[in-house]
DNA sequence: GGTCTTATTGATCGGATGATCACCAGCCCC
DNA sequence: GGGGCTGGTGATCATCCGATCAATAAGACC
């Protein structure tokens, strides 16, 4: 029944439970419970996190670190495809780094909880990544377009309501995002007119 | 010190009070911190509400009615103006009505607690605000263009992301709205090349 | 100003929660 | 196969929570 493991593997098993369980019901479930789900007693939660809270930002760690690929913004910046390629590309990817039940909803959570984290992470967003791709199309518009990082927040923002609709509320949404991509980006990149 | 209110208007102050604190804290919070926000004491409410599911119940009846306007419905359809202007007509008076500290927070705060509200009033949207608009499109667009319901949650999905940007991540968002939803409009409705 | 209605309160209950600690037992080593 | 290190447990504490109830006083009415 009881079962010992090593240090790390045990703490490693603790996240994984927590972060499933805290991205259904948020921050302020229980230890208890998530003790259960975890298979260990509660009291155990504290031979590896001083406090809630510390098992709460180790969470944050893990959902956080390395959700930002690096190549990226590399590949966003690579002109030797369309710009309308790589943008499809990069959602493409992005989509499939993100829109996670767990990622979406902690995110969602901290966010509500007014979590530092969540600003800073979209900021970085906004500046190695939505910025540059403002600068990519400042570059093939050649001065018939210039967006504003609004424009770009709106497309940004009409993609990731995908994942909102599906993993907050719960909402039917296409299995394969890959043509509202297309369509969204296609729209994006066609010069408005002004009529 | 200790006022005597008529009954209907201590319980409206209350669910006022609920309203901003909910909004703020998410249903987690307590009633005895809602209590000290309403100027009362924590077993007043049960005067009121038999429990605080019911508070909450109450809180969401209030933030939710007439929140959807009838004459939008009547106004998308309304030919004589051009869809582009009754698009960006449509979504400034819809911003103006929800984006709000307490609605935008309560609405995500319900959302992951998975409550059924939520994804009742977002069918409603669908049906009566989206699936018009498509028709609108189709009628104006003539057959050169043909939007999926996907490509209208896009567009509407890009416009309310500015709520959530602002209300539930606090980051900074341009005070006024308008031109953003004039250029969202304006690339939505310019039909997408396949270049 | 006395009286009666009832809005409001203070005290309290059972249960849940985060956190602690002395104790127990699984597993490695010789 | 028998110590002994240490991962793991059960019991418990102080606190906070939702909810209840008898007691109180504010305010309307005559």
């Amino acid at each position: 029944m009881r079962r010992r493991l090593e240090p790390t593997a045990r703490r490693e098993e603790i996240i994984r439970a927590a972060t499933g369980y805290f991205a259904e019901v948020g921050f302020g479930g229980s230890t208890r419970e998530l003790a259960r789900r975890a298979g260990v007693t509660q009291a155990l939660l504290y031979k590896y996190f001083a406090s809630k809270a510390e098992l709460r930002e180790a969470v944050f760690e893990r959902v956080y670190l390395g959700r930002l690929a690096p190549h990226w913004l590399l590949d966003l910046r690579d002109r030797k495809l369309p710009l309308r390629q790589r943008l499809c590309r990069f959602y493409g990817e992005y989509t499939q780094a993100i829109f996670t039940y767990e990622w979406m909803r902690i995110f969602m959570w901290a966010g509500l909880d007014g979590d530092a984290l969540n600003r800073r992470y979209l900021q970085h967003v906004g500046e190695l990544l939505l910025a540059p791709m403002r600068e990519e199309v400042l570059a093939e518009a050649n001065g018939s377009w210039a967006p504003v990082m609004e424009d770009l927040w709106n497309l940004h923002g009409g993609i990731i309501y995908l994942g909102i609709r599906r993993f907050i509320y719960h909402l039917d949404v296409p299995e394969d995002v890959t043509p509202v991509i297309e369509a969204a980006v296609g729209r994006f990149l066609t010069r408005p007119t002004v009529g």
